[in-house]
DNA sequence: AGCACGCCGACT
DNA sequence: GTCGGCGTGCTC
């Protein structure tokens, strides 16, 4: 008799052990995605870790149905699956849930439901240049020819050109109905259908539209090459505006014409720009784009059709295309690798996709690039230390002069009276010169709404989240969790002594946009943070609005910061960078520095030297100086010698550890009887328990541990223990919690290298 | 994660 | 006397 040991998406054991009947006999394997009966009345979807023939001790059910023909989980992904469970601490059905789409998982389906639910890809209609208008002769004979009489379909043709060769989904074009009818019956276009999920060619790399490099880009992207000969992972390190993308682009065509597939990884954020539409100018349309704006059937079939392809796939996504079944994986490059949005932090399984991107490349014989202008202080001390290759791009591209920056004292600004509002003198004048000449500005505020929180001027309250416990930030009408969302109309009286004097304290973007209309009454101002982009469209238009010139100043949290280019911007202001290094967070300066590069990174043309205010209280601030003259070296050195002394990455492994439960007393009694169990393991390095930032989630109580558990002999001479053994312990331990009859209910989570 | 089982309060 | 509240524990 057979019997597979299946995946199931749920945390849990780390399989479920199913019968093979005779009609699967031999169909199944690892990475097969199957059917399964699972309690009294539900079928779930599952994947084959492996087939055996070792009779379980207990009663085994059959597996249902194998759900597609071949594997749809490649044995490079699923070694990935199995050291993000044992490196994050997790379960394989944990890994599993992030990793495919949610219509490759069913569950909850009663058998006869389910038996008619499997995946079908949808069929789309595409649309194609005909015979008769390819070719660059026939092709501009025919848009002369409308170009007076019909501009609609005129401008139809050019978007099937430019998106072409090759067929290209009719969602895809903006044209209407109508207008590709009449393309087609006159014979310029042809309208067919096809299988979503074969969908669309990809160009041929002899028709790569590369851009030319500069001397400083060719030297680099050889140096890369070499680099990439001796290292699995190379740094592409390249002050901002130096053309990294350019680089990437030529190492990415080199791989896909040896057949290779490329995985192109960028922030979040950073995809719902014109980066893509840039890809597919390069690379045309056959690029795969994977993020989270995707309807669920949309992921189905890009994951399906990636697991049915050949090779010679770029894709281009965010942290979770980390898990698309590329089947000839042979570069991946991950974008801003410093970005917190590579790590997923809640739910399990809370990894990293730019360090599980480097586990990948091992596993399927694929190179890495990290490309960063400021790279996070683990990537630097890797490539200083020879584990990573070093590729430096120093030169700004096209010779666009570097942005003077200015530090401006926001308390000296205050004593000569020259503040309006938040903004000192040396802001408002070069805005205002800036607008005078029919420039842009870009205001940066680390904080939205009104203010961080308000104060009752009588008795000191402050109104608190009551899921949260958190101070709530004052809207415009109301009163907000920026943890959970929870809002309450703004009080007009003291909600604990009904005094009449509320104080708003701070600021942020919403505050700074009402003054920005005050002080310049004839400018256009815009705002992006995440309560101005409830939806794409939103995001999109404020965006749209801004590059076109139709808004003069945007003011903005971190997203005016990411992977934007608004070419009329010559005046960036930071309002209170102090902010930034005030964060509770070991990466505090770390992440400051970034975003201060960053966002000054946004001044500036080729013909205009950009100018950047960073306005502060503390001007003597070493980080901000060095944020300043933009010496990423200095800074390094700096804050890994912190580092070194205090314990923290890249000199120790954090773990984190969490307890919630909704009875207090409990809780402090398990994390007490945790502690006592841990600290004569690790001594000093375990740090807690104490009360998160965010005291209550979900109407529970949380506590947490930090454990700095170190790399390397240690000073005291407790020698290094090895990362394995760190987990077994601390799994170990929290099993004998959870065993205690009082401690049962106890949630324990383990977050591995934290963010 | 579902879902059943089971032990306590509002109803016909 | 039953219907159903959700707390607890199991699913190969």
């Amino acid at each position: 008799m057979s019997y597979a040991d299946i995946i199931l998406p749920q945390a849990g054991p780390p399989f479920f052990t199913y019968r093979v009947g005779e009609d699967l006999l031999g169909r199944l394997s690892s990475g097969c995605a199957v059917a399964v009966p699972l309690g009294a009345r539900q079928i779930v979807g599952g994947i084959i870790l492996r087939v055996h023939d070792v009779e379980p001790a207990f009663p085994t059910r059959p597996v249902r149905r194998l759900l597609f023909s071949r594997p749809i989980v490649s044995p490079e992904q699923m070694r990935l699956w199995e050291w993000m469970a044992e490196y994050y601490m997790c379960t394989p059905g944990e890994v599993m849930t992030a990793a495919l789409p949610a219509l490759l998982k069913p569950a909850g389906f009663s058998e006869e439901e389910f038996a008619a639910d499997e995946f079908q890809a949808r069929r789309v209609r595409t649309v194609a240049l005909t015979a008769a208008a390819s070719g660059e002769g026939a092709f501009n004979e025919e848009c002369e020819k409308l170009r007076r009489r019909a501009p609609k379909q005129y401008h139809a043709l050019v978007e099937i050109a430019a998106l072409g060769p090759g067929p290209i989904p009719r969602s895809e074009l903006k044209a209407g109905a109508a207008v590709l009818v009449a393309l087609s019956q006159k014979g310029l276009i042809a309208i067919s259908e096809c299988e979503a999920a074969t969908l669309p060619a990809n160009d041929p790399p002899a028709a790569f539209r590369l851009p030319e490099l500069s001397p400083a880009q060719r030297t680099a992207l050889d140096e890369l090459r070499e680099a990439l000969r001796y290292h699995n992972t190379a740094l592409l390190f390249g002050v901002p505006s130096s053309g990294k993308s350019e680089v990437c682009f030529h190492a990415i065509a080199g791989t896909l014409a040896k057949g290779r597939d490329v995985l192109l990884m960028l922030p979040e954020i950073a995809l719902t720009t014109h980066f893509v539409q840039r890809v597919r100018r390069v690379f045309g349309p056959g690029v795969v784009v994977y993020h989270s704006a995707l309807s669920p059937r949309q992921r189905a079939e890009t994951y399906i059709r990636l697991a049915r392809s050949t090779g010679g796939t770029l894709v281009v996504g965010v942290r979770s295309a980390i898990f698309l079944p590329l089947p000839r994986p042979g570069l991946i490059v991950v974008d801003e690798e410093q970005d917190s949005s590579y790590k997923q932090s809640d739910p399990a399984p809370r990894y990293n996709a730019r360090d599980a991107a480097i586990v990948l490349a091992q596993e399927s014989g694929a190179k890495v690039i990290l490309a960063s202008a400021t790279p996070s202080l683990e990537t630097w001390a890797n490539a200083q230390g020879g584990k990573y290759g070093l590729v430096e791009l120093t030169e700004r591209w096209g010779g666009t002069p570097p942005p003077g920056v200015t530090i401006s004292d926001t308390l000296r600004s205050a004593r000569r009276g020259e503040r309006r509002g938040n903004f000192n003198k040396e802001l408002l004048d070069r805005m205002a010169g800036a607008l005078g000449r029919g420039e842009q500005a870009i205001v940066f505020r680390n904080r939205r709404g009104i203010a961080p929180f308000i104060e009752c001027a009588e008795c000191g309250h402050v109104p608190r989240c009551g899921h949260c416990a958190i101070p709530l930030s004052v809207h415009r009408d109301s009163l907000r969790c920026h943890y959970c969302g929870a809002s309450t109309p703004l009080p007009s009286l003291c909600p604990a002594c009904g005094g009449m004097n509320l104080a708003t304290k701070g600021f942020g973007t919403e505050k700074i946009e009402e003054e920005l209309a005050r002080l310049f009454p004839a400018a256009r101002v815009a705002r992006l943070d995440r309560d101005s982009t409830t939806s794409e469209r939103a995001f999109r238009r404020i965006i749209g609005d801004f590059e076109a010139g139709a808004t003069d100043i945007l003011v903005g949290t971190q997203m005016v910061t990411k992977g934007l280019d608004f070419a009329g911007v010559s005046v960036v202001g930071v309002l209170g960078a102090d902010n930034l290094l005030n964060h509770p967070d070991f990466r505090a300066s770390e992440n400051a520095f970034a975003l201060i590069m960053q966002v000054a990174g946004r001044a500036g043309r080729r013909d205009v030297r950009g100018q950047v205010v960073i306005q502060t209280v503390s001007p003597g601030s070493r980080l901000i100086a060095q944020a300043a003259a933009g010496d990423y070296r200095a800074m390094a050195a700096d804050l890994l010698a912190e580092r070194a002394m205090y314990g923290y990455p890249p000199y120790a492994r954090l773990v984190r550890v969490m307890l919630r439960h909704s009875d207090r007393e409990v809780l402090g009694a398990a994390a007490a009887r945790l502690a006592e169990l841990l600290r004569p393991v690790f001594g000093e390095r375990l740090l807690g328990p104490q009360p998160p930032v965010v005291e209550k989630i979900k109407g529970e109580y949380a506590l947490i541990f930090l454990l700095k558990a170190p790399r390397g002999t240690l000073s005291d001479g407790a020698g290094a223990m090895p990362m394995s053994t760190v987990r077994e312990t601390l799994r170990a331990t929290s099993a004998a919690i959870l065993a205690v009859p009082d401690f049962r209910r106890i949630t324990l989570t383990f977050d591995v290298d934290p963010r």
